[in-house]
DNA sequence: TTGAAAGCGGTACCAT
DNA sequence: ATGGTACCGCTTTCAA
């Protein structure tokens, strides 16, 4: 027997009271409410046990308080940190967050996106990375996570300066020839700047280069591909190509780091663990999470692209 | 100027009809529409952009579409895994999950379920291993995933038969001294009476145990303690647990598989690239988020506990 | 085949 | 301080 929910007109009955006054109560406003007639409906909501339907109330208020996060896949651990990390920053603020995955599919996004416009949430959440959406007539705050869009602001770790500094820590280790791993893309990412940068920099040649999929796997090809090249360091671009690249340098025979230096971007719990534990340039995600649903929540207007320092954990693969 | 959306009024009176009519195009049914009239409603919508306010029709239909997802810890690969097998299966069948964490602490899971059945979720999963929450006056469908509750159905790999596969496996490459590291709990978990299942069927005496936390650190501490007592092989109850105990065994300078074989329970994706690579005893994830999803729509009064058979997956540290 | 209208559960204005 | 009530957008019965 599902006994039907108990509503504000059952409360406002067993009180003896208006439905305006069970409001007024419940939302400790808008109006005053005499101190006496506010235990009476506090009591019949006890005993009562009910439960303000936030669907209705979406639906009179016009906001759902309810954030959409689509990642291009939520079992990359990278995603699912993230995702964590915004969970925790909305829920502080009373959101609540409808996460789905895209398969980093263009067309799945999209849908996706329809999906959520539909459930009327209160903002959007794409994380990187697959082609700009369709945005228009899209009526809510939008903020692009590690990819920039044209007509959102994004919040992303420095990924070329991270990259950079990184690389950088590489070299003051002694290495000279310093490959990089990494993602395929149209144009050239900015953690593949940031190699540059550190090596131009060291007044250093460009090491090998292996272009791959932001994956285990990828990195497990590059890893190999990059082996027949004898750099004495490789730098990911990602923590899942850093463990790829790993595996690839074990099989070889090879020992990390003495044959060969390795460091990461990313920054994800699996590093600390590695073996050897992985040096990282680690992305700010609970920095990046906080920034992203404030602005979801304040509603910026202008669009712009906001960044945030990176921090280099050194653990034992880069010769620490 | 964010132009206000635009409503099914809105399409109505463009196209000239009733409000009604509209509803019946949209939603194909309940009445029929004459084709001429349909095809008026279809072009007013594209022309307007309309798109449908779910919440509304929530509010009147009595339903989300929408599942609420309640794990201990996004950020774990286990349910960060399980949860995107759950959003592939929500989407299919045109439900959206809202997911978040609980910290693996029973006040707060008991506030997040009420948080969602304000929301008026369809339904409610909840994800191991806290406390039994109150259920009382929940009045939709609830499943538990890797927990057993007393109110509610679950859905959870064959623990015990699972882990004994596991063992016996270590069993068959000649191990006589198999450790085990298992998380603390009240009652004996599954997974330890696999364990003794498989050591008591070959006539093996009980190999040493470690009871620590689900997590890499307290793998790694496990196996610290454990390796004092010299076992060959190493059972541990989950991938997380597994990972620190490489970790600790690498440390010792000891080889896997050579020196000690290692097995572990769960079998995410992190085991495959880890060094050596992990031999598992993997959860069928998508079984589980198929039985779970499937159970939450059609609504099963009856309360019982379904296990899936679970997949030995056999790499390098078990010595195969 | 189509339209009018009631009602889902709240909110908050306008009266009293 | 409290009550009555219109309205949020949609579904569906009832009447035409």
């Amino acid at each position: 027997m599902p006994k039907d929910p108990v509503t504000r007109n059952d409360v406002a009955m067993y009180a003896g009271v208006s439905t305006a006054v069970v409001s007024y109560v419940v939302n400790e406003g808008p109006r005053r409410v005499a101190p006496e007639t506010r235990d009476k409906v506090l009591e019949a909501i006890r005993v009562l046990g009910y439960r303000p339907n936030a669907t209705a109330r979406a639906l009179r208020m016009g906001t759902t308080r309810t954030f959409g996060l689509i990642t291009p896949d939520g079992g990359n651990p990278l995603f699912a940190e993230l995702a964590k990390a915004i969970d925790k920053e909305a829920s502080a603020r009373g959101y609540v967050v409808l996460q789905t995955g895209a398969d980093g599919d263009p067309a799945t996004e999209q849908a996706k996106i329809a999906e959520l416009l539909a459930r009327q949430v209160s903002g959007l959440l794409l994380v990187a990375p697959t082609d700009d959406p369709d945005l228009t007539d899209v009526d809510i705050p939008v903020i692009a996570i590690n990819r920039v869009l044209r007509a959102a602001s994004s919040v992303s770790p420095q990924y070329r300066a991270g990259a950079a500094r990184g690389v950088e820590h590489l070299i003051n280790h002694g290495h000279r020839r310093i490959g990089l791993v990494i993602g395929h893309s149209r144009r050239t990412p900015d953690r593949e700047l940031g190699w540059r940068d550190a090596l131009e920099q060291a007044g250093l040649e460009e090491g090998p280069i292996a272009r791959t999929s932001f994956s285990r796997q990828g990195g497990y090809d590059a890893g190999r591909e990059l082996l027949d090249q004898v750099p004495t360091a490789i730098f990911a671009s990602s923590d899942l190509q850093a463990v790829g690249v790993l595996r690839a340098i074990h099989e070889a025979g090879l020992r990390v780091p003495e044959d060969i230096a390795v460091l990461a971007f990313d920054g994800t719990a699996e590093t600390e663990y590695s073996w050897p534990p992985l040096s990282v340039v680690r992305q700010p995600l609970e920095r990046m999470a906080h920034e992203a649903v404030t602005r979801l929540i304040d509603g910026q207007d202008a669009v712009e692209a906001v960044t945030y320092p990176t921090e280099l954990i050194l653990r034992r693969s880069c010769g620490c």
